[in-house]
DNA sequence: TCCATTAGTATCCTTTTTGATACTATACTA
DNA sequence: TAGTATAGTATCAAAAAGGATACTAATGGA
């Protein structure tokens, strides 16, 4: 690898994932395309309003989502992935991809410990 | 991308590289390969003494690095990545990347502002 | 004898992140 | 007229992360 440890960037792609809920905010925009609030709030189990709109905001300001908002009451708000989100994807599959073998890679562990 | 949310091992590998100097510590294991506590304390710039200890031990703790103590006084504590930790520069290279772009990207956006 | 060296711990404190709960506005419906 | 729905805020509390500082053991060297 040719990472310079000075010139490093990886913090920025990491400060960007690092929130309690935004990968599986990511994930359900990536996958379902765009949501309102109140579905987005249904598909990530858990999750307060406080921390949805706080976890929304921050992907906001950084372009990775969209928010549109209709001028009609009760309030309708659309989130979707921008274009600019959109190459985060490589990087979330890549995680997802390691992740799953990392589950494995600790479940071998914990048997050879029970030997 | 096909990752069911509801099957998102994501956050695993991000669990793995959260925390304020573990990037940076192993992008040091990566490039110059095994290191004593107190050339990563040099390298590290900023990083206390438990800091580092900690982020060291949680890294272990996962297999992503090797720590092998030498009994001698003073001590000898060397750090190294595991074959296993090497499977993580994918990931790190491609965060670097996307990292560098989004700093491109939000400098532009600052340009636009001011006009 | 005193000091430096190394890889840590121990203690206390501050900051950041997350969570629980209650509250809001306004239109529509029963 | 009371209740429902939506997308939030506000306030307070708890937990997690990070940081500052002082301390330790044992050896070699001045």
């Amino acid at each position: 690898m040719k990472i310079e440890p000075e010139l490093c960037r990886v913090e920025d792609a990491l400060g960007i994932l690092v929130g309690k809920w935004k990968p599986i905010i990511l994930l359900h925009l990536l996958k379902n395309g765009t949501q309102r609030f109140s579905e987005l709030k249904r598909n990530v189990p858990g999750v307060t309003q406080k921390m949805l709109t706080k976890q929304l905001r921050e992907l906001e300001d950084e372009d990775i989502i969209e928010r549109v908002v209709y001028p009609q009451v009760p309030p309708k708000v659309e989130y979707s992935i921008t274009e600019y989100g959109r190459s985060l994807e490589p990087i979330l599959a890549a995680m997802h991809e390691w992740g799953t073998k990392h589950t494995l890679h600790k479940m071998e562990k914990l048997n050879q410990g029970s030997l």
